[in-house]
RNA sequence: GGGGGGUUUCCCGAGCGGUCAAAGGGGUCAGACUGUAAAUCUGAUGGCAAUGCCUUCGCAGGUUCGAAUCCUGCACCCCCCA
């Protein structure tokens, strides 16, 4: 076993550790391993990647991995690593989200296996708490001073412009009480989470000791950040999620493939189950030839396959094929609508093409990719026309039926990769 | 309350009776280059049935063959003196 913390160290997923030396010791026999998720939002991201991928890597070393969604703190709101107050989710979001959340889990774990990894939600051992119960024998045990101590408070007491309320403040016992109740119900003794998360494990790991005698562990990963100061998982249009829905699997992949060199071996270390000796092949191809980018690609297609399946990263590859150049042609409509999933597109009477009377520059307003016929032509003209990825050479070029690259699909483009879909219908 | 300055095309900013759809810069969009990066270079940048026509220079009138440019009134902004 201590081979498996071996390689979670080599792979810099451990930041800090309580006991470290028994903690190993204890990972010699099975244990269950949690990790709690914040449901937020109705799918999850690519911050819950690392919650994810741990757990994964517990339940493939033979362990059983525990995914907590937070239906009961998520309506309080975690205070660490937050700077101002939060909104407080109403109970159908909070169940909308849960639900979408669970249904992306099962590509990352596996639920009916022997060592079935389990999904529970805080709320259904928080709902039937009173309060006054609560405060006898959960908040008996936090002493206030200590928990003023916390980072996660501190900060937000020392600011002048956010404080805190004492339903933040109260989170910690929330979180520190769900340990409790996942080692009564499970033996689970060990819970992970991003390095803001340690002052909420820790809390529970003090809870456990003064309410069952008996001693629980925890540790954390770093955060994981780009070398540019950017959060992961964001860019400039936004989060990138795990749902096909609000991601496509080719932004998704495109994502990863665009990681920054600097950062790519980390990614690969922390987020895949590649074998070290891969990762370090990779870190050697990456320093003797960066431009082939084979880190990239690999990151890529290895977390673009674990999220959205073969079936996601085929489409994926294709649609890297044909957002970067290649000829667009005989391909079906369905193959089409789902590669250009994230395009906008047109509706046109299919007799406008049949006639011949639909002239490139009237295409391309109809399109959406230019304000004006004035803007079109200017695009073609200046070479940056193209009808199913092809330039358009002339600016009296005029659409007819030939031109379809699906059954009723022409995809239009302007410059680098403005993609507009007509469909003739 | 008195005096002065300003309001220009997406933004900044020239223009001060015709040659102004309006210099220059930024941005944006294309093209080349490139590792789907950054930088760089080139071109474009009000609309349209387009050797022309229409709309645009705070708003409304006026002078003139002709106004972004001159005059009058109005609105808003800035500065100075009370």
């Amino acid at each position: 076993m201590e081979r498996f913390w071996e390689d979670l160290r080599w792979r810099g997923l451990i930041h800090q550790a309580t006991d470290e030396g028994r903690l190993v010791e204890l990972l010699g026999s099975r244990q269950s391993m949690y990790v709690g998720f914040d449901p937020t939002a109705d799918s999850l991201h690519v911050g819950s990647l690392l919650g994810l991928t741990m757990l994964r890597r517990f339940q493939a070393a033979g362990h059983r991995p525990i995914a907590l969604v937070g239906g009961a703190t998520g309506m309080i709101g975690d205070p660490s690593g937050k700077s101002d107050e939060r909104n407080l989710l109403s109970m159908d979001a909070l169940r909308a989200n849960i639900e979408g959340m669970q249904a992306q889990m099962g590509r990352f774990l596996d639920f009916d296996d022997h060592s079935g990894a389990v999904l529970v939600n805080n709320h259904d051992w928080m709902r039937d708490v009173t309060y006054l119960d609560f405060l006898r024998d959960v908040g008996k045990n936090f002493p206030v001073n200590v928990m003023l101590a916390k980072e996660s408070v501190r900060s937000r007491l020392e600011r002048d412009d956010a404080g805190i309320s004492y339903t933040e403040f109260s989170y910690m016992l929330l979180q520190a009480f769900d340990f409790v109740r996942l080692f009564d119900r499970y033996g689970c003794r060990i819970q992970c989470g991003g390095s803001d998360q340690w002052g909420n494990i820790t809390a529970g790991i003090d809870l456990a000791r003064r309410m069952r005698q008996t001693q629980l562990f925890g540790a954390t990963w770093p955060l994981l950040t780009r070398s540019d100061g950017a959060k992961m998982g964001k860019t400039e249009s936004g989060t990138v999620w795990l749902s096909a829905r609000r991601t496509s699997a080719y932004r998704f992949f495109q994502y990863w493939y665009n990681i920054a060199d600097e950062d790519a071996g980390h990614c690969l270390r922390r987020l895949t189950d590649l074998p070290r000796d891969e990762i370090e092949s990779l870190d050697a191809a990456r320093q003797a030839d960066p431009a082939a980018r084979a880190s990239q690609r690999r990151l890529a297609e290895n977390l673009t396959r674990l999220v959205h399946g073969d079936e996601g990263l085929d489409l994926a590859l294709a649609a890297t094929r044909i957002f970067f150049g290649e000829e667009i042609s005989d391909l079906r409509d369905d193959a089409l609508l789902s590669i250009f999933a994230d395009v906008p597109s047109r509706a046109v009477p299919r007799e406008r093409l049949a006639s011949g009377v639909l002239t490139i520059v009237d295409a391309l307003v109809e399109a959406g990719l230019a304000s004006s016929k004035g803007e079109a032509r200017r695009a073609v003209e200046q070479g940056g026309g193209y009808v199913n990825n092809r330039r358009i050479e002339s600016i009296d070029r005029v659409l007819d039926l030939s031109d379809l690259a699906g059954e009723s699909v022409i995809v239009l483009r302007r410059g680098k990769k403005n993609y507009g879909l007509l469909r003739f219908e």
